[in-house]
DNA sequence: GTCTATACAACGATAGAC
DNA sequence: GTCTATCGTTGTATAGAC
């Protein structure tokens, strides 16, 4: 009977490896999820993750890819103009970490604060891929200062609802929370900021 | 030669050792700050830190402490009165994170953000002793959502600057944040709550 | 003599590397 | 699948403080 060697046809191996990755740190974040479990998880040996992907680190960074993509929700937001865009941001925020594909958030957000190379995984993709985004569609000075800012509030919301879960923020509807905040993100693009 | 038994006089080890893990979860976090290496930091057996504390965790409710006393800087804050509430509470904030002092701060966002005793804990705090402070001072509808609300901006506001390191606000002087930020604090203690 | 501080050794579990 | 390292925890013995 023939057990080792390669199996025939495409297995989707890989892609169950991310797929699991993606739940474990998540669930977990970086240092608490395993290879071990991931590879439990994706239903393949340990040692098949080492050669996909190297290492934790290089498998993390692969899975980080965003469950939603900067390309199409930025221009998408900005489009309707700066007319209640605070509350549009802000929903769409939230109703993304409200829905299941929404998971990866917190798994990322836990790992960014305990990992020092997802933190940067995270600035690179942030700036690279929202903040000049926005500063190329945006006519106004100064305007990654501006989402940097309405950005760390958003952030900020996240950390209070998901991660810390302190009341009231913690059970109030995504509605009430987008239009409790919705003016203080506007404000970034409203007003004028000090010198 | 004598190994074990008390050594003679005052050792001060159960101060080191909070003094220790202090140190480890703010580098760390609580998930990769070991009692061994707590222990080594204060140049005691890891027995000790059981015999002092009982458990892991228990010594970092006790590390936990907060660099900043709630029961004074809430009334010394809020007493000159509503006027320029915002920037003050945003720089008092940042100056506590940038101050040597404020280190441990650090360490418990990422403690708080990679594991749930440690955001049960914080969750507690800050409920207790900052919230519930601040809603008994203001006489403004709904105190706890809004303190919440301006809490979370800068949770937030630390997350960008201190843990995701993201530009500009990473390298943007206190001050220069505390003007660009403060309106939006303002704003939650100024403006009418949407229903 | 009793209480408290301390040390040492080892256990069972589990991790990542190979 | 094996190896090695290290984790949190615990049992037990000993020495000083009071």
């Amino acid at each position: 009977m023939v057990r080792s060697g390669r199996r025939p046809g495409v297995s989707g191996s890989r892609e169950r490896i991310i797929t699991a990755a993606r739940g474990e740190f998540a669930s977990r974040g970086y240092d608490a999820a395993t290879v071990r479990g991931i590879a439990a998880a994706a239903g393949v040996d340990p040692a098949l993750v080492r050669h996909y992907f190297g290492s934790k680190e290089h498998l993390f960074v692969v899975a980080l890819e965003f469950p939603v993509d900067p390309a199409e929700f930025v221009p998408r937001l900005l489009e309707p103009g700066i007319e209640g865009l605070g509350e549009r941001i802000t929903a769409f925020f939230l109703q993304a970490w409200d829905t299941p594909g929404g998971r990866p958030f917190l798994g990322l957000l836990r790992s960014v604060a305990s990992n020092e190379s997802a933190a940067e995984a995270l600035r690179q993709f942030v700036t690279r891929e929202v903040l000049q985004r926005v500063a190329a569609i945006l006519v106004l000075d100064r305007p990654q200062l501006r989402a940097a800012l309405a950005g760390s509030h958003l952030i900020g919301l996240a950390m209070a609802r998901y991660v810390i879960r302190v009341e009231p923020i913690a059970s109030a509807s995504p509605a009430e929370l987008a239009r409790a905040v919705g003016p203080a993100i506007q404000a970034y693009f409203d007003r004028p900021l000090p010198t």
